[in-house]
Formats: structure tokens, C-alpha cells, sequence
DNA sequence: AACGATAATATGTACGTACATAATAACTCT
DNA sequence: AGAGTTATTATGTACGTACATATTATCGTT
């Protein structure tokens, strides 16, 4: 598949061959973390537990960073892609510090898409570093104001009424259910910033019948009383529909960022929303 | 600020007063969890560290169930959004676990967004659960032949030549600077799915200027190749230009899904690239 | 050689102890 | 009362040990 060819599994060393109990680790975030009592000969069978001794100020070699060098090994091309890295013991003895403190970096790097693990496998540089955006994803308020800018909402439309097909297969309701047909505009600095058109299910969530969805909106009000156990969303491109354009000030088959949320609470669809933002809208994530 | 009033920190109690040693476990996960030798008499200074002894096959509680008991009590409303929850050692005497198992749970759920913790000021459901959703930027081959289409992928164009101002701006280089300009489009069953125009700095990665990208798309090269430190990505909705229009087959002015990438190694800027989805494209998460 | 049982092994995680750190609470002095 | 200092406290984390679990490697057996 790949070009690389990597027959026998063999471990990317490079540094310290063997040195079993080495005296000084390899530099560490450039600090060269001199832990001169590496294994204190193994008198653990002592009542009050021998302490690891370590320098009054020396700062310990901690899981941030064993984290941060092995992502400069593999930033380095130390460690390329798919290349097997020693294992847990090994790298502690290397940095000087326990498996468990390597196993936690390990796992968090895991987690960001950086290495594959898998028990007796190994642990890899991950080939194709699926790279996780994390999308926060605040409450339109939070957004706004972080930004300096003044928010205001306004309730457009409320009405209890029975589910368009859409909705029911959605949310998987019947077609009969009690739900709240709810549409309002979101302002930032007084221009129309998001148009929300959204569709509750009442019987999923009695009190919001009675909420007063003119002071807070529909979405704080559901987080702060409505959890949900698993929901979805998506993003894409439409064009401004006549209606939509004069709410959000623009003209008709503008291009709109288009999110979609459906959120559940175990087998309850809860809510599901169709939010449309204002031209020139853009999301943004750091990598 | 919010309705609800919350002057004196309280802990959001209700289970278990104080029974210190109280037999039975609230039910985790619905599961009683009988753990009928917590705290079996410290008898804890023997050579031989005295293990906590468990039934041979009753699943003992791991930092998963705590999570998901957590999290239950989170989502039946029992602990409410800005509630105090109990410390760590409370938890872990109320779950019968370890200290150390109670924390790897709460800083998973804290990581996840549902609670929010503070040295000394304790651990409080998050009054506003800023929901992180995990978006899997994959490489684009791996996005479509994980839907069972089949991948194609062509290079249109590719030049090397000093850059406009906006890329200059965009990556921090200098006018004169040598890079690569390319753009190329991915398919998905014949048909054209993304439209990708990129620049990609030769002067920080010098190999690509011999890589095949007729072969191999460049973003899948530089994800072989260049390992990038921080990166930025942004997603908006435009408008078909004609050519853009002609390449994806489509007509000027459809709505169209841009993602925009730039990344970085440390202090150079190393590719910036504008992804253009043909019409119809939804970007999903889970959240 | 194919197959199945068994051993070996790297990661996964629980636990108790010890100590670090940040933030609050309590206290002292003026 | 106000300011500055000290004590208290909940979380954060390092460590060693023990054991669980998922794979892979090995070794017989047919």
C-alpha cells in the first residue's frame, strides 16, 4: 500500500542502544534533566516506601514532557510515519521516570491522532494522522460576546403544532406528537448574525411549554434543562431563500453556512435545529 | 447572571449522608456492585502490599463505569448544571474505587466538557456545557473509500513561482519566496467531489519540489513527509466562480462548501490550502 | 503445511502513598 | 476594617506493584 517498504517490525531506535541504568537521559524539552539516582537499588520491601529521592528543586520529568518530546521525535522525523517507537518500560528508562507516567503521555498523544497503540502490537507513528479538530461548539451567546460584540435574540415565531414528515423521521417521532415549532434571529451589534429554525419535542420535554422562549432562547434553554445523551450535526453550503434572505438582511441565493443539529436523550429525539448564518460566516478551529 | 440561586457553595448531595462504611454501592450503571470487603481493616503495613481483594468474576469498578455513572447523574438532572459535586474521595468511598479512578474519570468528563474543576474549589457540572465536537479531518482518499466509492484523484496544474500577497500573509513568508502552486481535483466515482488549490513552501520543505504529485495528492505527500506543529482551519459557504464551476462540474453560483487549511512547523509556514466541496457536501460529527 | 493449544508480551488500568499546586479560608497585626 | 500572612483543602500527578487483556509468537500434533 504504502511506498515504504517495512517488512519485520523493528523498533525506530536511535538513541541509547542499551545502557540499562544510564546516568544522564536524553535532553528533555532541551533540559537535560539529570536524574542521577535512577534506581535506587531495590530495597522496596521497607514498611515506610522508599521515595524516589529527586533534587530539592529539579524539576521531575513529568508526563507534559515526555509528551512534548516524543512529538518532537516525531515532529523531527525521528519516529516517521508507521514506524514502531520503543515501548512503555523502555522510554521510561530512557526518561527517567515511571511506565505509568509514559503511559499516560502515550495515551493523551493517542488521542490526538499522533500514535496507534495496540497491547502486544505496540505502539506506532500513526500513517495518516487523522488530524481531530476540535470544534467548540458554544451557545451563540457565548460566541458573540467573547467577540466584544453586543448580542441580542428575538423570538420570531412559536407555535405548538404536529411535525412536518422531515422532522418525525429526524427525530423519530410519529407524525401526531405534541411539539414546538419555534423560529428566531440571533443579532450581533444589532445585524442579523444566525436565523434558527427549530423543532422540540414536548413530550420529550414538558417544561419547556412553559419557558418563556422570548428571554432566553430556545438552545440555552434546552442545554440548561433538557441534557442529551448523543446528538449529531453537520455542516454545509445552501443559497438564501427568499424569506430567509430578508431575515438575515441579504439578498436572495446568497451562499449560507447551514448547520444542522439533532440531539437525543437515550432513545428520545429531544430537538432538532436548522441554523442559518449570515453571509461571510466562517467557523474556525485551530489543528 | 443566571436565574438560579446558588450563593452559599453547597454540595449537590443526595445519596449516602455519611455511612462510612456503608456496605452496598449505589448502583452503577444499574448494576448493584456489591462490594461487600471495602476497606478490609488496614492491615496495610505487611511486606507483602495487601492487595484489595475482589470476587473472582464480579467486574470490579473502573474508571469507565464511574464516567458513566457521572455522567447518568449529570443527565437525570440529579447534579445540575453549576452544582458542586462531591470531592474525589467521597466518590471514590461512594463507588468503591480508588482515589486515582474517580480522577481519571472526572478529567475525562472535564476534557469532554461536562464538568468544569478547580484546584481547591472543587469539581461543578459546567453551567455551560461547551460541546466539543470532534470533527476527524481525514485525508480526503480515506473519507471516500470509507463510503465504498471508488477514490480518483488528478493533478490539474502545478507551478513553482513566488507567491500573491495573501498567501505572503497567510503563511509569513517573504514575496520572493520559492513555492509550489498546485491545484488538483479529488473524485468520487467519477465524479468531482473537492477541488483543491494549495501553496506549499519550498523553502520549508524542500523534497516535495522532486515529489510525483501526479501520483500522490499533496496533502497526502505533506502528510507523509511534513510534520506540522500548529495548524488552522476554517470552513464558510461561497459561491461557484465559472472556472471553479466548469472543474466541478456544476454552475456558477451554486453554493459550495470551502474548508480552509493552513499549517505551520514552529515558526514556518508550510502549505495553505483551499478545499472546495462540489455541491451537496455535508461535513457530519457526533457531539 | 495446516491447525490448534499454549506461552510470551506490550499495553491497559486499579490501587495506595506521597507530594505538588492552586486557590480559598482563617488568622494576625496594624 | 484592611492588608498581609499562614493554614487548609481539593485537585493534579508521580511512582511501584499487581493484575487484566488483547495479540502475537511458538510449539506440538496431525
Amino acid at each position: 500500500m504504502s511506498t515504504k517498504t517495512q517488512t519485520t517490525p523493528q523498533t525506530a531506535h536511535d538513541t541509547a542502544p542499551k545502557s540499562s541504568t544510564g546516568g544522564t537521559v536524553p535532553a528533555v524539552n532541551g533540559m537535560p534533566t539529570v536524574t542521577s539516582d535512577k534506581k535506587t537499588t531495590g530495597d522496596a520491601a521497607t514498611s515506610t516506601r522508599a521515595p524516589r529521592r529527586r533534587a530539592a528543586l529539579a524539576a521531575q520529568t513529568n508526563w507534559q514532557s515526555v509528551h512534548d518530546e516524543v512529538l518532537r521525535r516525531i515532529h523531527t522525523r525521528q519516529w516517521k510515519p508507521g514506524d514502531l517507537i520503543p515501548k512503555e518500560v523502555e522510554l521510561a528508562e530512557q526518561l527517567g521516570c515511571a511506565r505509568a507516567t509514559v503511559n499516560r503521555a502515550l495515551r493523551e498523544l493517542a488521542t490526538e491522532g499522533f500514535l496507534d497503540r495496540r497491547r502486544k502490537a505496540g505502539t506506532r507513528v500513526a500513517s495518516h494522522p487523522v488530524r481531530r479538530a476540535k470544534l467548540d461548539i458554544p451557545v451563540i451567546r457565548l460566541e458573540i460576546e467573547g467577540r466584544g460584540q453586543k448580542y441580542a435574540y428575538g423570538l420570531l415565531y412559536s407555535e405548538r403544532r404536529t411535525p412536518p414528515p422531515e422532522i418525525c423521521t429526524n427525530l423519530a417521532v410519529t407524525p401526531d406528537s405534541d411539539m414546538l415549532h419555534i423560529t428566531s434571529l440571533h443579532l450581533a451589534d444589532g445585524k442579523p448574525y444566525m436565523f434558527e429554525e427549530r423543532w422540540v419535542s414536548v413530550a420529550a420535554t414538558p417544561a419547556i411549554a412553559e419557558a418563556d422562549l422570548s428571554k432566553i432562547s430556545a438552545n440555552e434553554w434546552l442545554v440548561l434543562h433538557a441534557p442529551y445523551t448523543k446528538g449529531d450535526i453537520s455542516f454545509s453550503a445552501v443559497l438564501a431563500s427568499e424569506t430567509e434572505a430578508k431575515i438575515l438582511r441579504t439578498h436572495k441565493d446568497a451562499p449560507l453556512f447551514l448547520m444542522e443539529r439533532t440531539t437525543w436523550n437515550g432513545d428520545h429525539g429531544i430537538t432538532s435545529a436548522r441554523l442559518l448564518f449570515a453571509p461571510g460566516y466562517r467557523m474556525h478551529s485551530a489543528i
